[in-house]
DNA sequence: GAAACTCAAAAGTACTACTTATTCAAGATG
DNA sequence: CATCTTGAATAAGTAGTACTTTTGAGTTTC
């Protein structure tokens, strides 16, 4: 397996932490988490160093290590952004993620239609293809896949690697909208025409026309969520 | 000291690998590092479980710690901006975080006009206009820093901690510009009016406006940018 | 020549001993 | 009585040794 104790314990408490069963302020001895997780000394030590450097916790002598405010954490650690994910928090992550990428997206086409190579231009209009198939076939499934292909390949070829990265997060928001009913039965075809003008002005080189499509996007995106969240009532924080 | 023999080391260690010594693929062995940096088996342990954790290296047995390829490293790591941003790619690292806070801000201006407190959005106001008073008294160094703080509040008032987390982001990217000349020697009274057009935006909960006029305050800064490098070369990525 | 087997290398885990910094409190000093 | 000093207790930091597990590579066997 590729796990061993190091990763089960860091799951553990760093999971902990994340949903709040560890409020910010407590204080935690080693030895307790020794204890607590039955884990060794060595274990344990490592444990909180990875924490520390997610600043999740610190470490002060003759204290303890002290759980953090939440404002402190680094909130772009892939780790962390699954431990809120898969906890009772997830609604509020989701929804901050999509406000991330809906920032990020229109300026990653700016970037991409400056700066893709010639190949990813060609694969780009070719998965716009395949979008637009699979939408008329209604293949909800298909879809998402060329949907995540599509935006994965846009942030890369935009050249800047803090937008390359964030491939997972877009992915896990176009998953977890479609996963959660916060998506209609079958793709938008708007949606599906915006996507194909993107690859166009990327194909093209127009950024601009790029930014301003991938904004129209996120814009339908962001404006479908907030009228279904409606209904339910907004987020607390 | 706040500066224990763990830090020294993941410092030595983490810069030569971000500013490219050490390139990806290469292994190290663990033996291999405490001699090189004088340090325990200990340390030397904890220390690559941070690495590894930024994901700058992994480990595997009867391997070794392989560096990894930079596409693969968490660059959202506050550490890793700062080793990139000592280094020799200083000028790249500021061209990619200025790309980022240009596409985060106009969108958290509109997220701060929809929910910031009464009292951030007084504070506002207040900095922009000792932003507007600095500038007619062409004080640089004080405009920078109620620019520093005009941008930080606006990020904090987004209600996202990710957004907020940027705040050192864009600490580093205005200061690094005025660092450097890329800035003219004194404020542009245009900036000025949109930090104000913003503020008055974000007073009434005017949500398009304030993200509007965030948006024309990063475009000219780009442009700005862009105008300035053009006569030097744009930089190698 | 391919599959199974063995061996050794290097990371992972555990434990013990020692060092250092920091808090808290007792006691000295004004 | 207040304040400063000192020291002891505590918990994290550092060091080193011993043992376990995984796995890449060479070797044997069919």
């Amino acid at each position: 397996m590729g796990t061993d104790r190091h990763e089960q314990v860091l799951d553990a408490l760093g999971a902990a932490i994340a949903n709040g069963s560890l409020v910010p302020g407590t204080v935690l001895r080693s030895e307790e988490l020794q204890e607590r997780f039955g884990a060794s000394r060595t274990v344990a030590r490592e444990v909180v160093r990875v924490l520390e450097t997610m600043r999740l916790t610190s470490s002060k002598r003759r204290v303890g290590v002290i759980v953090r405010e939440q404002a402190e954490w680094n909130h772009y650690d892939p780790r962390l952004i699954r431990w809120q994910l898969d906890g009772p928090a997830r609604p509020a992550a989701l929804a901050t993620l999509n406000e991330l990428r809906s920032a990020i997206e229109p300026c990653a086409a700016r970037y991409a239609a400056l700066r893709a190579t010639p190949e990813e231009r060609g694969k780009l209009g070719a998965l716009g293809e395949r979008l637009a198939r699979t939408a008329r076939a209604r293949d909800l499934s298909a879809f998402l896949g060329f949907d995540i292909a599509f935006h994965d390949l846009l942030l890369t070829a935009s050249r800047n690697p803090m937008f390359a990265q964030l491939s997972e997060v877009v992915e896990e928001v176009l998953t977890g909208r479609t996963g959660h009913g916060l998506m209609p039965p079958e793709p938008q075809p708007e949606a599906v025409a915006l996507h194909l003008e993107v690859a166009a002005a990327v194909a093209t080189g127009d950024a601009d026309r790029a930014e301003r499509a991938m904004r129209d996007i996120v814009v339908q995106a962001r404006d479908e969520i907030a009228a279904l969240v409606s209904e339910v009532g907004p987020e607390v924080e």
